[in-house]
DNA sequence: TGTTTTGTTGTAATCGATTACAAAATGGTA
DNA sequence: TACCATTTTGTAATCGATTACAACAAAACA
């Protein structure tokens, strides 16, 4: 029977493996990197002595002499944020897959300078960075570009615009049209958008695809039906308040979150307006909340998995030189259609 | 003025350093990372010169020479359960602010094997362990431990137990005495409780902790009361249709989280069981979400950044050796009383 | 002034894997 | 058998920082 790894008092190394094996450190580490160069006859040896030694590859002394790290950095605006934290999953296990680790800066919900930026890249800790932050200007981040030309960099779910990076996100533009389009059928003529911050690209698509949307159908929205915050659910509070005071206000809205639109039934409801009956509204990702939340909302349903998935590969094909550097994946959406929304009051 | 950092083709290393500021690699050395060691002269030559070349220090080098890593990984079992990802959020700025960095694996929900923890801890990727997941069994988990005796690990919101590691932790049995006796002051003196997975340590400590604080008090529970499921939302669905079936059942209910009362509540209601005029339910945790919910769930804060924070400095101290192995930390709780508990029907 | 102590700096070995290059073994063919 | 092509293996340099040790200089002391 074959012993357990015995205990050593030092790690083993490739040259205890190759020694044991009767062979040079080079077949080792070829058996462990390109398992077709060597013999069948020497591979198993190896492979066998590596078991014996319970030999662990010190990665460090690889990262250094490959220059890699197998592992890739994301930076994301703010951890706590249960949207941010779905993606991540799905993109650690894709990453794992593929023997890369994932390591996660939390920027804070302050955007990072560029300073800060070239500072985590050049720490060399990551062989690519996936942002998920869109609140970075584009000035800013062409700047980070222009420092790192070799640094490969991925957006997922949001982005930067006018940069050239890959990109993977929902398709949110659709997805706002097929919410108004569902209100619309529903007889709802006057739409109101609760927006994300300025400074954020998805509120912005989202907001213009709103407005897009509502005019190519003829419906009615104005300037002041279109209120701004973040994605919070106290920005969907204030919003509930600015509403209530209206005198007169659509009957349908479209929120940039599931959050805002959580933040804004909580708020409306107190303030004596019905949701559905006085006023319809419908939310933005299908958070897990949204199903048990009172009444369960509608809303569009981000493939959060998927996106986190293909951001992952995409920075991998981006690593080993096989991704268009342009190439934006847009990931189709879905309407959940339950119980926020409903008839137009008359 | 100061040139920026010139655009050389090659990232700088000591010796460019060294060379400019006339000295040797070993001095350029000491001054980042002893200062003190070295004449202020020499001190400022050299910083001048970083700044000069724009150095950045070579991670993989640094970390081959010293075999130490500067970060942590964090072993979740669920990357995309928000309460987890608060508790990242608070650990990984408090890395940060020391210059470590957090790695991030998620064991995906099924625990981890002794075979797959002793590779992660292997792979000498990071210089300490923080494991958030309690569902691992006790001699799984001594295994590793015994492999690895030198790996500081830290427990963190969850834990094993009779393991000898320092272990940050919410007040739970304090919480769920409070519970109970908010609601017996309400008047309840039948109560229930919904567990999590009985294989996980949360569960087990709360139900226990439920049913000393009913019997101190003299209250009533009964083990039908006692519904096993996971922390989810379904779960929580899920006893609310065996709850419905009772023909003699409590008038209080405690829930081993948020999420399961989220799903109870919204089982309840649609059963035709009245939250909080009929029933009582509170949860444990205080998501987000809670605020918002309809009704809004009263429910157990846990201090979620507060632990990630003092999860990161264990961590630290225990590399630095400072801390006790045997440290627990537990960190108080606090009632937040809101509308889904009430008086007692009669 | 000579001797000891203290403080500062440099030389060169070291961490552990990968890989260019060369050498050796193998197989195929005339 | 001799020759060439191909496959397999080994030697030793290399990645870039840290640090033990030694050397030197400056200060303190007798």
């Amino acid at each position: 029977m074959v012993q357990k790894a015995k205990p050593t008092n030092r790690a083993p190394k490739v040259v205890d493996v190759a020694r044991l094996a009767g062979v040079s450190t080079a077949t080792v580490s070829r058996v462990l990197n390109d398992p077709e160069k060597v013999s069948q006859n020497t591979r198993e040896a190896v492979l066998a002595a590596v078991k014996e030694t319970g030999y662990r590859i010190n990665r460090a002394a690889r990262n250094l002499r490959t220059n890699s790290t197998r592992s890739i950095l994301a930076l994301v605006p703010n951890l706590s944020n249960p949207f941010f934290s779905n993606i991540l999953s799905g993109l650690e296990r894709a990453l794992n897959a593929e023997d890369y680790s994932l390591l996660v800066t939390d920027s804070g919900d302050a955007p990072l300078t560029p300073d800060q930026m070239d500072r985590l890249i050049a720490a060399g800790q990551a062989d690519g960075l996936i942002v998920l932050d869109g609140s970075i200007s584009q000035a800013d981040f062409a700047e980070v570009q222009a420092n790192n030309p070799s640094c490969p960099i991925v957006f997922a779910c949001e982005w930067v615009n006018d940069v050239n990076c890959p990109s993977v996100r929902a398709d949110n533009v659709g997805g706002v049209a097929t919410l108004v389009d569902h209100l619309w059928e529903n007889g709802h003529r006057r739409f109101g958008h609760v927006m994300g911050p300025t400074s954020n690209v998805l509120s912005t698509v989202r907001r213009d695809a709103f407005v897009t949307r509502v005019s190519e159908l003829g419906g009615e929205t104005r300037n002041p039906w279109i209120l701004q915050g973040t994605f919070s659910i106290d920005a969907g509070r204030a919003a509930a308040e600015a509403i209530s005071a209206m005198s007169d206000r659509p009957t349908a809205w479209i929120c940039a979150s599931d959050q805002i639109a959580f933040g804004l039934i909580s708020g409306l409801t107190r303030a004596g307006i019905n949701v559905p009956d006085d006023a319809s509204v419908a939310g933005f990702d299908n958070i897990e909340m949204t199903e048990v939340f009172n009444p369960p909302l509608t809303t569009i349903h981000q493939p959060r998995n998927k996106m986190g998935h293909q951001a992952a590969q995409s920075i991998l094909e981006l690593i080993r030189g096989q991704e268009n550097r342009a190439q934006v994946h847009i990931l189709p959406v879905q309407l959940v259609n339950r119980e926020s929304t409903g008839p137009a009051p008359r």
